[in-house]
DNA sequence: GAGGGGGAGTATATCGATAAACCCCGTGGC
DNA sequence: GCCACGGGGTTTATCGATATACTCCCCCTC
C-alpha cells in the first residue's frame, strides 16, 4: 500500500534507479527528467524507506545513547550536547533505555537493537562488568560511565576519585569537620560510581588529616532526590553529628537540601552542601547548589572520537581500545563557604 | 563480514527458514534440530539484523515519542512512563529529538525517519499548525501538546486552561491579589501552551473578580530555569508590585524561587508560588513547591490506545482522529499558603 | 571517417530475514 | 492396500533502495 520508489519512476516515466539518484544526488540526472521527478514525488506523496536504505548501504547516520532510564536529567543534558554535536556531521542521534534488563543482563533482543544503528554510546551506569563482557557485538560500541569494565571496549568516563576529593577538600578547607557522604558506599571502593566518589572523599580526609567517621555515610539509595532527603533524616533522626555533605549526585542533593530545610539547618551556616553533575537546575536551587562539572563536552569529544574511529575501521585494522579519564572542575556557589 | 542466517544455517547443516523459526519460535522445529542451530548461533556469535527483519516483516515493535529537546526534564518523565508502559506489550521506546529543524519545518530526511518506527508520539510543543499540517506520512502518530493542531490526527493534551485556573484561583483564594504569570503570553490566547494557561488565570480572575494588570505578565522566555530568574528580576527592577506567581512550568517555577530568594522575598509569606507539571524535583524545593499535576498515565493511556488502533487499523477501516484533554490536579506543597 | 569520451539512463543483483507454498515420509483409518 | 494427515523441513519470492556494470547516443579530435 505504500508508495515506492518504483511508483515514482512509473509516473516520471524513469527507472527506479533514476528515481534514487535524483534524491539522493549522487549522479547527475537531467533537469528535465529531475524535474518530472520531483513532481511524481510530490504528487503521490512519496516517502523514502530509511530501513531499506539501511538494509542496502549499511549506514543510518543515526548513534543510539543507551541510558540506564530515561527520567535522569543527568542523561537528558548528556544528551542534548551528543545530539547537538552530532548534528554538525549529518546525523542523528536517538535515546534507548533498557541497558540491563530485570534480570539484570542484556538480553537478546536489546543486543540485536544496537545493530539499527552504525555506532552506540552505552552508559554502563547500573550495569555490571559480567554483563558488558557478555555483550559480543560487532557494532562499535563506546563505554560511558564508572564502572570497571572490559578492557577490550573503549570508555571514557569523568574523574571521579578527583572531583569528590577536590568537593570534599574544598568542604574541609573551608571548615566543616564531619561531612557525610550521601550515596556513598565505602564497599565497592573500585566498581561503581558511588565507590569512586566515596574514595575520593577518604583521600581528602587523609590528605587533610581529618579522621573518618564510618556513622557520617548512611545507607542510601542513589535514585532520586527521595534518597538524599531520607538520608538525612536518618542522619537526623539517629543523631549522627554532620557540618558538611558531600551528595554524590546533584539529584541527591536537592533532596538532601530539602531534608536540611525539613530539620531546620542553616545552609551553608550550619552545614555546607556540595554536589556533583552540575545539572542545569543546580544554579537555582535554594540557595545555589556548589557541585562538581562533569566536563561533559570534553568527554564526549572523546567518545565521539572513539566511536568514528570505530564506525570507519577497515576490516584489518586493529584499533587497541583507548580507556580515558576526563578532568572535572569545582564550581562554587551558595550552598559552600567561600574559602578562608 | 557479519554473520547472517545463512551461515548460521550452514554450520547447522540446515536451511535458514529453520534457523529463522528456531529463533522465532513461529513454527515446530526438532528438538535435536532446535539444538544444532542454537549451537551455531553460539559458536559463530551470530546477532539477528532487526533492519532486514523489518524490511521483510513491516514491524519493528518499537515506538518513537519525538520531543522538542532531550534536556527538559518533563519529556523525560513522560518518557519513562511510556517506555514502563510498552515493555508490558512487549515493545520498546526510543526517544528522538528535532520535531522542527531551524527554518521551522520538519525537513524530508527527519520525516523519513518515523517510517523507522510502528507509530509514533509526537509533542508539537514548539510547531506551529502549519508545520503539522505539512506533515503528510503514511505512519500512525498521535499528537501531544497544547498547540492548536490539524484535525486530522489524534491529538491529547491536558487541561491547560483549567489547570492554570485552578491554580490561580487558589493564589487568590488563600489572599495573593496581584499574580504574576511567568512564562505568560497574552497574544497567543489559543494557540499554544503559554497561550491557554494564561487564559486560565485570567479566567480565575474574572471569577475572582480581581482586576487583571498587564504588567504582571512580564515578557519572558520559557526554556530554562533562567528564564524564570530572570522574569522575577525584571519584576522587581521595575518595581511592579506583586504577592504571588502563576509559573507556566515547574522548571520556569525553580528559577522564579532563586529570584525571590535572592530579592530577599519570603516565600509563601511575601510571594506565594504555584508551578505546572509536577516534575519528580519539585517536591523537594525549598520550600516545596506548589504544582498542577498534568495527569500523565492518563493522557499515555489514551495516546497509547489512540495509537494502538491506528497501527491495527486494516486497509479499508476510516477511524475519525480524537481530540482527548485528559484531567489536570492541583498539587499543594508549601509555596502556597493553605486554603482559608 | 574512425576512435574516444562522457553524459544520461537502464537492467540486474544484492542487502538479510521471512511468508507462503511445497515436499517427503511415516502413521492410522477403513 | 490406498488415502488422508501432519510433523519437520526446504525452496522461492519478496520487502524497497541502491551499487555496479552496462547501453545508447551525441560530439569532439586527429
Amino acid at each position: 500500500m505504500p508508495v515506492t520508489m518504483s511508483d515514482v519512476a512509473r509516473a516520471a516515466g524513469v527507472s527506479a534507479m533514476t528515481v534514487s539518484n535524483v534524491l539522493t544526488g549522487r549522479k547527475r540526472v537531467g533537469e528535465e527528467t529531475r524535474r518530472r521527478v520531483l513532481t511524481a514525488v510530490d504528487e503521490l506523496g512519496y516517502e523514502l524507506n530509511l530501513t531499506a536504505r539501511h538494509l542496502r548501504a549499511g549506514r543510518t547516520d543515526t548513534i543510539a545513547l543507551v541510558v540506564p532510564g530515561f527520567h535522569h536529567p543527568y542523561f537528558g543534558e548528556l544528551a542534548a550536547r551528543i545530539a547537538r554535536r552530532l548534528e554538525v556531521s549529518g546525523r542523528h542521534l536517538v535515546v534507548e533505555h533498557g541497558g540491563a534488563s530485570r534480570e539484570g543482563e542484556l538480553e537478546a533482543l536489546s543486543l540485536a537493537r544496537l545493530h539499527l544503528y552504525d555506532g552506540v554510546l552505552l552508559s554502563v551506569v547500573g550495569m555490571t562488568h559480567d554483563d558488558v563482557a557478555h555483550l559480543r557485538t560487532a557494532v562499535p560500541v563506546v563505554l560511558l560511565g564508572e564502572q570497571q569494565m572490559p578492557q577490550r571496549y573503549d570508555h571514557v568516563r569523568m574523574d571521579n576519585v578527583e572531583g569528590a576529593r577536590l568537593a570534599t577538600a574544598h568542604l574541609l578547607a573551608t571548615g566543616s569537620r564531619r561531612v557525610a557522604v550521601v550515596g556513598g558506599s565505602p564497599r565497592d571502593a573500585n566498581r561503581g560510581m558511588p565507590g569512586m566518589r566515596t574514595l575520593g572523599w577518604e583521600i581528602a580526609h587523609r590528605d587533610a588529616g581529618v579522621p573518618i567517621d564510618p556513622a557520617l555515610v548512611p545507607p542510601s539509595g542513589t535514585d532520586g532526590p527521595a534518597d538524599g532527603r531520607e538520608a538525612v533524616r536518618r542522619l537526623v533522626r539517629e543523631k549522627v553529628a554532620f557540618d558538611g555533605v558531600l551528595a554524590l549526585t546533584d539529584t541527591l542533593a536537592t533532596g538532601v537540601l530539602a531534608g536540611l530545610a525539613e530539620a531546620g539547618l542553616r545552609v551553608p551556616d550550619d552545614v555546607q552542601v556540595i554536589g556533583f553533575d552540575n545539572l542545569d537546575a543546580s544554579e537555582f536551587l535554594v540557595p545555589p547548589l556548589s557541585t562538581v562539572d562533569p566536563g561533559h563536552d570534553v568527554m564526549i569529544d572523546h567518545a565521539l572520537r572513539l566511536l568514528d574511529r570505530l564506525i570507519e575501521r577497515r576490516d584489518g585494522d586493529d584499533v587497541t581500545p583507548e580507556h580515558i579519564t576526563g578532568p572535572v572542575s569545582l564550581v562554587l556557589r551558595g550552598t559552600t563557604r567561600a574559602a578562608g
